[in-house]
RNA sequence: GGCCCGUUAGCUCAAUAGGUAGAGCAGCGGACUCUUAAUCCGCGGGUUGAAGGUUCGAGUCCUUCACGGGUCACCA
């Protein structure tokens, strides 16, 4: 018997000496299922009113398995709790109950096993829910001692490393991954209940499309080709939509090969969603429903705290033109705006590689540095350059701009969507532009891909399409300023 | 990648000005049949992230490296 680590502590040896005595004994530690009646969870939901007199009129047996997290000994009788993720439940053990040899057995268990109560429930003189037990048996020793009871986890990289640990012994991180399970679980039905088909595309593609960004390339050998991990489904989305597939979504992994902060990890979740014949005006109704829906079916609420502020979802939300932003919010007069030298010279000193700069990736500069920052409550920003924009119709009364917008929340970009660009030549011309910058030296520039053209030679209809990131979804939900604090297994470097 | 901060017992943290590395929890032994950060008595536990350097003497000062956090850069 050996364990990983190769120097155990006092308290590791003591651990693989008690199991050594509990295999002599013949009692089995890792047994092959457990007869359970409630989780810790289901005990504290289902009997938490039960009053001390209805737990003595009637007897409620209970079979809880959970983990030992704190144990009172006090002589011929304990107190300990068990948790799951979610909740905890005291046990009380009497020498006179389970029997002098078995209580004496329980010096072999130690706080972070998991065990097996059997017993009934009662209530203590403290008037706290608990189990008397009856019986108790092992699913699980564990061989290590567990974090401070009292300041539990507080190392953030173990937190992430070991994040079995982190779910042990803080309650708030299961608490975040729930929301996070259930935000999830409600896009799914908002979609669905509208009709919306779900469908999953290629993580692996030759020519990796539908956003801006560097890919992560990789090999197939028996094919002898190159792929690159996915920036976005969207591409494939719309051949979806090609196809005569209405409106459809897909909740999955990207991978973008770009730094990690607070905001970014190198693969996070998006939900897309396309559904033809409306336009970006009309997605924008729809997300206000969305956010609004979920705000009630979480929180039951329509405002939520994010650190210091409030972020209220009540309906209508901020409107405005990714130009008017930029006045409003970077302090620049419109004579400057216009002026492009001035923005050049201005978005250049923000940013520290100038080289493939042009206006209108100057003005995107501009408003990610000084403008993006500012903006709290739900704002959508509608009419940005079309320049960036390579997958989106032109607005019909300026030209130049997309009939697109961003989505900003608490200083975060959440969302991007647009009325699609539907024309083939169109969006030929507009690959080819953008391969052009490539050749400048512009590695996030879009890659021209043919086939998909060729897919809108076959008619794609009128089509609004819209992306959303789950994580930073789910860190607004989740009161977290982290986006590592809300994925369970962040990448790290490894140790 | 740049800059700043951190890394000390299983965990959470101390260690004045460079002078014998400590506490609480956890653990071990003992007392205790309504405790809940249980209490009381006693005991053990350290390559101070790694490698160099300065010094009579380094957890502490210097250099390099590793990992993490924050921030800036790039991105969503």
């Amino acid at each position: 018997m050996k364990l990983v680590q190769k120097e155990l502590s006092d308290q590791e040896i003591i651990r693989l000496e008690k199991w050594k005595k509990l295999q002599e004994k013949g009692i089995e530690v890792f047994p092959h299922q457990a007869e359970k009646s409630h989780s810790v969870f289901e005990v504290v939901r289902d009997f938490y009113d039960l009053t001390r007199e209805e737990l003595e009129e009637k007897v409620y047996p209970v079979k809880v398995p959970g983990r030992i997290m704190a144990v009172r000994k006090m002589g011929r009788a304990t107190f300990f709790h068990i948790a799951d993720f979610r909740d905890r439940l005291q046990v009380y053990l009497r020498e006179d109950i389970v029997g002098k040899e078995n209580y004496e057995l329980f010096e072999l268990f130690d706080i972070g096993d998991v065990i097996l109560v059997e017993g009934r429930l009662f209530r203590t003189r403290t008037g706290e829910l608990t189990v008397l037990a009856e019986k108790f048996s092992f699913l699980a020793k564990s061989f290590h001692p567990l974090p401070e009871k009292w300041h539990g986890l507080q190392d953030v990289e173990l937190r992430y490393r070991k994040r079995y640990l982190d779910l042990i012994m803080n309650p708030e991180a299961g608490e975040t991954f729930l929301i996070r399970s259930q935000l999830i679980a409600k896009i799914r039905k908002f979609f669905d209940d509208r009709g919306f088909i779900e469908v999953e595309t290629p993580m692996m593609q030759v020519i990796p499309g539908g956003a801006l960004a560097r890919p992560f390339k990789t090999f197939h050998n028996a094919l002898g080709i190159d792929l690159y991990l996915r920036i976005a489904p969207e591409l494939y989305l719309k051949r979806l939509i090609v196809g005569g597939m209405e409106k459809v979504y897909e909740i999955n992994r990207n991978f973008r090969n770009e730094g990690v902060d607070s905001q970014h990890n190198p693969e996070f979740t998006m939900l897309e969603f396309y559904q033809a014949y409306i336009n970006y005006h009309q997605l924008m109704d729809l997300t206000e429903e969305l956010f609004l829906y979920l705000a009630r079916e979480i929180h039951r609420k329509e405002e939520l705290q994010y650190g210091d502020q409030s972020i209220s979802f009540k309906r209508p939300w901020k409107r405005i033109k990714f130009r008017e932003a930029i006045l409003e919010y970077g302090g620049l007069s419109p004579a400057r705006l216009d002026d492009e030298k001035a923005v050049l010279e201005m978005a250049a000193n923000l940013a520290a590689d100038s080289r493939s700069l042009t206006y209108s990736k100057a003005l995107d500069v501009i408003f990610d540095k000084l403008v993006k920052d500012k903006i709290i409550q739900p704002t959508f920003i509608i009419n940005p350059p079309k320049e960036i924009s390579p997958l989106a119709k032109s607005d019909r009364e300026n030209p130049e701009e997309a009939a697109r917008f961003e989505l900003v929340i608490a200083g975060m970009e959440l969302a991007n969507a647009f009325s699609e660009l539907t024309d083939p030549f169109e969006q030929r011309e507009r690959f080819e532009e953008q391969a052009a910058m490539r050749q400048k030296g512009d590695e996030e520039s879009h890659l021209v891909d043919l086939d998909y053209v060729e897919a809108l030679e076959y008619g794609l209809p009128p089509t609004g399409g819209e992306g959303i990131g789950i994580d930073r979804l789910t860190m607004i939900f989740t009161n977290q300023k982290s986006i590592r604090e809300v994925i369970l297994f962040p990448l790290l470097k490894p140790r």
